[in-house]
RNA sequence: GGGCUCGUAGUCGAGUGGUUAAGACGCUUCGUUUACACCGAAGAAAUCCGGAGUUCAAUUCUCCGCGGGCCCACCA
C-alpha cells in the first residue's frame, strides 16, 4: 500500500479492473431484491440531485447483494419529451418531415445518454448495464400501447371533450411544463349585468369572453349576494344565466361576484366541471372569437376595444381599475396561452378516487409522511388524466376511431407497436364511416408508469413481480409514484412494490433552491473530480435523515475525505502484520469485538430500513473513535513488545476487515482497494459480516469503559500538567468500587503497557479515581 | 392561498415524555507519540423559534402564531 491515500488512482484502476459480472442479476426467481430504478430524462448532465437519488438506491443494492440477495439493479431512459423537440429544432429547424424529425431526436438522445452513462459509471453505481431499457425502442413502445389498450378494454380510457391549453399562434396544444408565467398590468372592468332586484356589477379582465358567459359565481355567505343565489342575471348582451354559489370565490375581490366563462382561465374550468354548466366555445384554433354576432372574426384584443367602446356609451361600464395579473405564455414563441376545447384521450381518476387511496395503504413508505403527500394528492383530484399531446417525439396512442360515429377501433395486438398515423386502417365502420388514425401521443407519464412490469417482463409470466422497492424523489409522487401504482394494479391487480423510498431535493448551501443563475450551483461533475467518487456517495448519507431535502455542503465531503484518510492509515498499521487468526481471551480484544458486533448489528438494522445516515455515522464513530482511537492505542504496546501479540493481531484483522464490509456500500473503490491486499474476491462479492450475539460480552464492555476512563484520567493529567503522553510513570493508584476494582485487576497487564507505569496500585473508595506518581 | 415538512451551540445537524441533549465543522489550550497533523488529548459554547394547553414531568405530544424549504393553486 502507498504511504498516501491517492483515491484518484484507486477510483480509476477499480473503474478499469472491476468485471462487468459483478453486478449481474441473475434473475433466479428467489431471494431476490428487484430495484424500480427511476429512468430519468436524458439532458446530458447526471447533476447533483441525481447523485442523491441514485446513492439511496445503490447503497442499498451493495448491502442486498452482500446479504444474498439477487438484486436487479437496471437501468432505463425516460427519452420522449418535449425539451428534445425543441433542442432538436433549434439544430435543424422547424420545417423537417414528421419521421425525419422523430429520427434526429433519436439521434440527440443516444448523444446525451451516453454522457450521463460515464458519471455514473464513476460513481461506481452498481448498475446491470445488461438491463438497460430505453421508451423509445420498439419492445418498450410495444407494452406502453398494450398497456393503454388493456385499460381501455377495461373501460378506463376514453376519448372526450375537455379544454387543454392551447397556443393560438402554434396552433397546437401544449402541455403545462411548456409554460412560462410573465406578470402584467390589465385592466379590471366593472360591467353592468341586470337581475329582477336591480344591477349586479361583475369585474372581469376579459369583457370579450362574455357571449360565452355560463354563470355568475358568489361567496355562498356574502350577504350583498344572499338572496340573489338561485336567480337569474341578464347580460348586457342580454343573455340570461344563473347565479350560482361556491366558496372559491373571493369576496374582497372586485365586486364580489364573477362571471364565468369557458374559458377565460383555469378556473373557470373548476367552476364548469363542479356545476355542471354548459360549454360555449368562444375561440378558434385561430385566436379569433367564434360564436358571437358582435365581434365573432375578431382577435381577442380587437373585441374587447370594441365591446368596451360600446358599453361605455351605452353607461354599462362602471367603472375600470389597474391590476396586476399573470398570464401564462408559450416558452417557444411567448405568445398568451388561452383555453380550449378539444377532443383528447383520457384516463379515468375521478371515480377512482378512494381505491387509490387504498393502493397507497398497500406499499410501505420511507419516510412513512410522504404518504400523507399521496394522500392528500388523490383526494384532492378534481379531474381525470389527459393523457393525450399534440407532439412527435413520443409514443403514439393506439387507436383509430370513426370519423363519423366516433367508434373507437383497435389495432390487433401483434401489430404493437404501431403509428396509427401512418399505417392506414383496413376497412371501414360498421356504420360506412371512415376509420382515421389518431395522430396524438402519449403523456410522458404513461410511458413511464409502467417500469415495474417492464422490467419484470409483463405481459409475460413472471415471478419477478411485485418488486422489492420504488426509490424516487419527493417531487415527483403525484405524477410517477401514482401513475404507477394506479396503473400497474389496474393492469395486474397488485399494487407494483412493497417499499416506496423516497428521497428529498438537494438545495444549494443556503438552502435555495439550486440554480445557476443564483450562483449556488454545484456541479457534480467537478465535485467528482476533486474529492473521488467515495466521499460524494458519503455525501449523500451523511447530509441529513432519510427523505429530507439536504443542503449541499462541502463539509460533509471533506469530512467524508478525513474519514477515509483515516480508514487508509489504520489500514496500513494492521495490514504491516500478516493476518492470523487466534481466538482471544483479553478482556480489551473481547470488547472490541463486542462493539464490532454491536455495529454490524446496529448498521444492518438502519441500512435496511434505509437509515443511511444513521448506519454511516454508526460506522464512522466505531472505527474512527472505538477501533482507532482507543483500541489501536491499547494494542500498540502488545505488537512492539510482544505480549499477546497474536491475539491482538488476529482481532486488529478482523475488526478491519469487517468494518470494510459494512462500509464498502458507501465507499466501494476505498474499501475494495484495501481489502484487495487480502483476499482475491471483491469485497462487493463477500458476505455481509453476520452479528454474532455470542459475541457481545457485556462484562469486558463493562471493564472496557473503567478501563478507557483510567486512560483518559492519565491523560487528562499528562495534558493539564504539560507532559508528553508518551513519559512513563512510576506508579498509578486506582480508587473505586470493590467490583470495578476487582475487574480492572484483570486488565492491569494492560493498563500498565498503555499508561506507560511502572506499577499500578487498587484501593477500594466510592469514586473511580486515579492519583498519579511521575517519579518515586 | 392550500398541503407537507423543518425550526436544537457561531455554522450544519442526530435524537428523546423523565439522569450530564449525540456528532461534525469552526474556536481555545496542550502535545511532533515508531498508522495518520487530512492527527491526538483536553476545553468553552444550546432559555432545544415564541405563546398557550395536556401531564407529576414537555425540547419531545396538541393547538395558535412567527420564520425557512418543497409541491400545488394563483385569482375572475
Amino acid at each position: 500500500m502507498s504511504s498516501k491515500l491517492d483515491f484518484k488512482a484507486i477510483q480509476a484502476k477499480w473503474v478499469e479492473k472491476w468485471p462487468k459480472s459483478l453486478y449481474t442479476y441473475k434473475a433466479s426467481g428467489e431471494n431476490e431484491f428487484v430495484i424500480d430504478s427511476p429512468p430519468p430524462f436524458p439532458t446530458g448532465e447526471f447533476h447533483i440531485g441525481h447523485v442523491l437519488g441514485w446513492c439511496y438506491i445503490d447503497f442499498i443494492a451493495r448491502f442486498k447483494r452482500m446479504n444474498g440477495f439477487d438484486v436487479l439493479f437496471p437501468q432505463g431512459w425516460d427519452c420522449h419529451g418535449f425539451p428534445t423537440e425543441v433542442k432538436v429544432e433549434k439544430k435543424y429547424g422547424k420545417n423537417l418531415p414528421r419521421d425525419e424529425f422523430y429520427k434526429k431526436c433519436l439521434e440527440h438522445t443516444h448523444e446525451v445518454v451516453a454522457s450521463m452513462k460515464t458519471q455514473m459509471k464513476d460513481l461506481a453505481l452498481s448498475i446491470d448495464w445488461d438491463r438497460e431499457y430505453y421508451t423509445i425502442n420498439d419492445s418498450y413502445k410495444q407494452k406502453v400501447q398494450l398497456s393503454v389498450l388493456k385499460m381501455f378494454e377495461k373501460g378506463l380510457v376514453y376519448r372526450g371533450t375537455s379544454p387543454v391549453l392551447w397556443c393560438t399562434y402554434c396552433r397546437s396544444a401544449i402541455a403545462k411544463a411548456e409554460t412560462e408565467e410573465v406578470n402584467q398590468e390589465t385592466k379590471l372592468n366593472y360591467i353592468t349585468f341586470k337581475t329582477s332586484s336591480g344591477n349586479l356589477s361583475i369585474a372581469t379582465t376579459r369583457p370579450e369572453y362574455l357571449h360565452a358567459c355560463v354563470a355568475i359565481v358568489v361567496h355562498p355567505t356574502d350577504e350583498k349576494f344572499k338572496n340573489l343565489i338561485g336567480e337569474k342575471a341578464t347580460t348586457p348582451l342580454g343573455k340570461e344565466v344563473p347565479i350560482i354559489a361556491d366558496q372559491d370565490v373571493d369576496k374582497e375581490f372586485g365586486s364580489g361576484a364573477v362571471m364565468v366563462c369557458s374559458f377565460g382561465d383555469k378556473q373557470d374550468v373548476v367552476w364548469i366541471n363542479r356545476h355542471n354548466l354548459p360549454v360555449i366555445q368562444a375561440m378558434g384554433e385561430d385566436g379569433k372569437i367564434i360564436n358571437s354576432e358582435k365581434v365573432g372574426g375578431l382577435y381577442a384584443k380587437e373585441a374587447r376595444a370594441k365591446l368596451l367602446e360600446e358599453f361605455q356609451e351605452k353607461g354599462l361600464l362602471e367603472k375600470q381599475e389597474t391590476t396586476k395579473q399573470v398570464v401564462k405564455i408559450h416558452d417557444r414563441c411567448k405568445k398568451p396561452i388561452e383555453l380550449l376545447e378539444s377532443k383528447q384521450w383520457f384516463i379515468r381518476l375521478k371515480e377512482n378516487k378512494d381505491s387509490i387511496k387504498k393502493l397507497g395503504n398497500q406499499v410501505y413508505w420511507y419516510p412513512s409522511y410522504y404518504h400523507q403527500t399521496f394522500d392528500d394528492w388523490t383526494t384532492g383530484l378534481e379531474w381525470d388524466w389527459c393523457i393525450s399531446r399534440q407532439r412527435i417525439f413520443g409514443i403514439p396512442l393506439p387507436f383509430y376511431y370513426c370519423e363519423k360515429c366516433d367508434e373507437v377501433i383497435l389495432p390487433k395486438e401483434k401489430d404493437l407497436p404501431i403509428d396509427p398515423a401512418l399505417k392506414e386502417y383496413e376497412g371501414n365502420c360498421s356504420c360506412g364511416g371512415k376509420i382515421i388514425g389518431e395522430t396524438s401521443v402519449c403523456d410522458g407519464w404513461i410511458d413511464s408508469s409502467i417500469t415495474p412490469l417492464v422490467i419484470t417482463n409483463w405481459p409475460n409470466e413472471t415471478k419477478h413481480y411485485p418488486v422489492a422497492l420504488r426509490p424516487q424523489g419527493s417531487d415527483i409522487i403525484r405524477t410517477w409514484a401514482f401513475y404507477t401504482i394506479y396503473r400497474c394494479n389496474e393492469l395486474t391487480g397488485s399494487t407494483p412494490f412493497k417499499d416506496i423510498l423516497v428521497n428529498g431535493m438537494v438545495t444549494g448551501s443556503d438552502g435555495k433552491k439550486m440554480s445557476k443563475s443564483l450562483g449556488n450551483y454545484v456541479e457534480a461533475k467537478d465535485v467528482l473530480q476533486q474529492y473521488g467518487a467515495d466521499a460524494l456517495r458519503q455525501w449523500a448519507a451523511l447530509s441529513g435523515s432519510t427523505g429530507k431535502d439536504n443542503a449541499f455542503r462541502m463539509q460533509d465531503i471533506q469530512y467524508a475525505q478525513s474519514f477515509m484518510n483515516k480508514v487508509w492509515n489504520a489500514s496500513k498499521f494492521v495490514l504491516q502484520n500478516e493476518k492470523i487468526e487466534k481466538e482471544s481471551t483479553n478482556l480489551i480484544d473481547k470488547w472490541i469485538i463486542s462493539r464490532l458486533n454491536q455495529t454490524i448489528n446496529n448498521v444492518s438494522k438502519a441500512i435496511n430500513e434505509y437509515d443511511y445516515y444513521g448506519a454511516l455515522t454508526e460506522i464512522q464513530s466505531f472505527f474512527w473513535h472505538d477501533y482507532c482511537d482507543y483500541y489501536l492505542e491499547d494494542v500498540k504496546y502488545r505488537i512492539y513488545e510482544g505480549t499477546q501479540k497474536e491475539e491482538a493481531i488476529s482481532t486488529l484483522h478482523e475488526v478491519l476487515e469487517k468494518t470494510l464490509q459494512l462500509l464498502a456500500p458507501f465507499a466501494p473503490f476505498l474499501t475494495e482497494e484495501i481489502y484487495s491486499q487480502t483476499h482475491d474476491e471483491s469485497i462487493h462479492e463477500s458476505k455481509w459480516p453476520e452479528t454474532r450475539e455470542a459475541k457481545i460480552d457485556e462484562i469486558a464492555i463493562q471493564i472496557a469503559s473503567d478501563f478507557h476512563s483510567i486512560v483518559s484520567q492519565v491523560r487528562q493529567f499528562k495534558t493539564k500538567n504539560n507532559i508528553s503522553l508518551a513519559t512513563e510513570i512510576s506508579r498509578v493508584e486506582i480508587t473505586g468500587p470493590q467490583q470495578n476494582i476487582l475487574n480492572l485487576a484483570d486488565v492491569e497487564k494492560d493498563l500498565k503497557g498503555v499508561l506507560k507505569a511502572k506499577t499500578i496500585v487498587f484501593n477500594e473508595g466510592s469514586e473511580l479515581t486515579t492519583a498519579i506518581h511521575l517519579n518515586e
